[in-house]
DNA sequence: CGCTAGCGTACCCTTTACGTCAACTTGGGA
DNA sequence: TCCCAAGTTGACGTAAAGGGTACGCTAGCG
């Protein structure tokens, strides 16, 4: 069996793009753990630690944070017939779809009042600034520098 | 002229669903501020501290960051006739608008790619852990505890 | 006068995923 | 052998928008 070849932090930094305080974060969370040093006191990391990396990525990507994604890895410490974590890993699949898709809903709401309101503030009818003594919209007599927004009627 | 009547901090508080702590954060970043307490210890505020808290919770609706709205204040106190102040308005609406939408395209296109994967694991076709010492997919000869996820193919 | 809810200041804490020093130590090419 | 880029640990900082707590003072009503 040859000997398996190993990178060290700075390959990790330039395959991926991440800095190598991330990677040392990671280990400090157990999210990886670098071969043994044996002597060196250089980090030294398999192409299992590539995967994982990789793997890492792919998680977040899917918007797992750090600690779902240290629960995961957890999981399958234990359970090596990957069942459970297979389980888990469809409920936060799952989860994370159902947040993006009410996301998206808020998010097209959003978009619609404020594109109205674009429009509003580019008629000047949406004034940042009251615009004087007559303003019938304050209630003062006086100017004042607040005024509120036209509200959006309900289409 | 009658006597303006005036809030205590509670009142805000009761009105807006916001706790005190909020509104003597805004006024440490100088977004409000409290008529003259002359000699009383305790904040007092007019009608138009209402207006402006208001202002600023539309504002935040509309995504604006406090340092955002801190910026647009700012440039009220210059500019008293208004003009600059809703063209930036009007700037960071755009701004705002255009952001969301590109987020709204990332989100499409995250929802899209996650429902694939949420079947896949489903189907066990995505293995959180390899399955053995057979696996196709590894380059290992013993287990491994991490795999990569199928790639999604190009529709 | 006395009570107590309300208000005051001041300080640290939260979350997430690292960034940024500082001050050394080490590895590998010339 | 020498040198310097690359690596090390450890501590502290960052953004955002406040939350939480401690502990003391006050307003205003009965």
């Amino acid at each position: 069996m040859e000997k398996e070849n190993s990178y060290r932090i700075g390959e990790l930094v330039r395959m991926f793009g991440i800095t190598s305080r991330t990677v040392r974060f990671y280990e400090e969370l157990g999210l990886i753990e670098s071969m043994d040093r044996d002597g060196s006191e250089h980090r030294r990391y398999s192409e299992r630690n590539v995967i994982r990396i990789k793997r890492i990525q792919q998680l977040k990507d899917y918007g797992l944070t750090l600690s779902e994604i240290s629960a995961l890895f957890e999981m399958a410490r234990a359970d090596r017939t990957g069942a459970t974590v297979r389980e888990g890993l469809a409920v936060k699949y799952r989860q994370k779809l159902d947040e993006a898709l009410k996301r998206r809903a808020q998010l097209d709401a959003y978009i619609e009042d404020l594109s109205w309101h674009v429009e509003q503030v580019e008629r000047a009818n949406d004034f940042f600034e009251c615009p004087g003594a007559s303003c019938a919209t304050c209630r003062w007599a006086e100017r004042c520098d607040v005024r509120l927004l036209v509200k959006r009627p309900a289409s």
